[in-house]
DNA sequence: CTACGTCTACCTTCTGGTAGGTAGATCGTC
DNA sequence: GACGATCTACCTACCAGAAGGTAGACGTAG
């Protein structure tokens, strides 16, 4: 049995921490403690906050391309395969294992990040936007879906109502709130025109 | 010439810098480089953070009732009275005076947040959806909107689009992206069935 | 005289970050 | 296989500055 590196280690509790409370929202003696190591030893790691964020946010970025990649692969019908994205935050925010995009997170604070880290946000937008929209195509291309404006704006809609859901399940203390919103928003995709 | 109280400048500059980085992204520190005092006079006004914070989202839910209120009595027509409202942010986004609702920006950090502004956080998002529920319900009630499932959910999607909006053109820095978004489900809503 | 608003001066705790050191694994070289 | 040299991951100890907050003095307006 191999043990996880100290490294994931830092970047895994960072990530949890971070959803929570953003970027200034912990420090490296919250990440020391979780971990148990020395604040110093962080460093030896990741030299600045900042990189530690940007590499968390990058590792982030990896993931979410390749469970979106694996998808597109697995799941034919594009409205299936919006449904299981969201039903992917949908088990997330239920079980609070991470409720929260840590990109959506760090948008709300993008004037006060390090520009490295404020790239990085940006890039997964326009990541998540690109998938998004290659659905909705493909959807309105067999006539499964009907599209009222071009498929980048409505991607870029149905990207803010997602992150607007999060929002307002955290704001609510209510994850069936995400649900409620979520749900609607597919439902209107696939009803018949 | 009245001039404005130390007590306002105090909550309007604290309310600027919240809202570009959230409830950790500001100090006492940079609220008195702004007004011009020293920190320790902010203790006379506002014995702690947490109260200062409560303090200003109270106001700021005030002046969203009352203006929201305004709306309502100037402003017959359901639709115009949701595109007076999607306007209001649209200015303040494309001219960058006041570009997110600190009640969304918060709600983000609604973990890390002391429990008295979580509550007013709450109790703004309550406030607004319930609003937007009148409009819609008034506006399906004269015909003039499809609404396809309750008023009740319909209102949370609406939420929840325009607060992903505010993300998105933050995360992009693109104030356009903003009004894509929103024309758009404008649009939806008043296209005739 | 009093109440208020502001000040100086200070406190404690936390912040991200640095300096320098140590134990142990891995290395090339004889 | 034995040798030192280097590398890795961690440590203790420290730093300067910022955080939120307190105590008490001072001046001024009513």
């Amino acid at each position: 049995m191999t043990s996880i590196s100290t490294h994931d280690l830092i970047l895994s509790s960072a990530r949890t921490l971070i959803v929570s409370g953003g970027y200034n929202g912990f420090s490296y003696a919250d990440i020391a403690t979780v971990v148990g190591i020395r604040k110093a030893s962080i460093h030896h790691h990741f030299p600045t906050k900042a990189e530690l964020v940007r590499s968390l946010v990058a590792g982030y970025r990896k993931e979410a391309e390749a469970g979106l990649g694996a998808l597109e692969g697995a799941v034919a019908d594009p409205a299936d395969r919006l449904r299981a994205y969201v039903g992917y935050w949908q088990r997330c925010i239920a079980d609070a294992s991470a409720p929260f995009c840590i990109c959506a997170l760090l948008a709300s604070e993008m004037p006060a990040l390090p520009e490295e880290v404020g790239a990085e946000v940006r890039a997964h937008f326009r990541t998540l936007a690109a998938w998004l929209r290659t659905a909705l195509e493909q959807g309105a291309g067999q006539g499964r879906f009907r599209l009222e404006r071009d498929a980048a704006s409505e991607a870029e809609g149905f990207m803010a109502t997602i992150h607007g859901a999060m929002l307002s399940a955290r704001a609510y203390g209510d994850a069936a709130c995400f649900d409620t919103i979520t749900d609607s928003l597919l439902d209107r995709l696939t009803a018949r025109p």
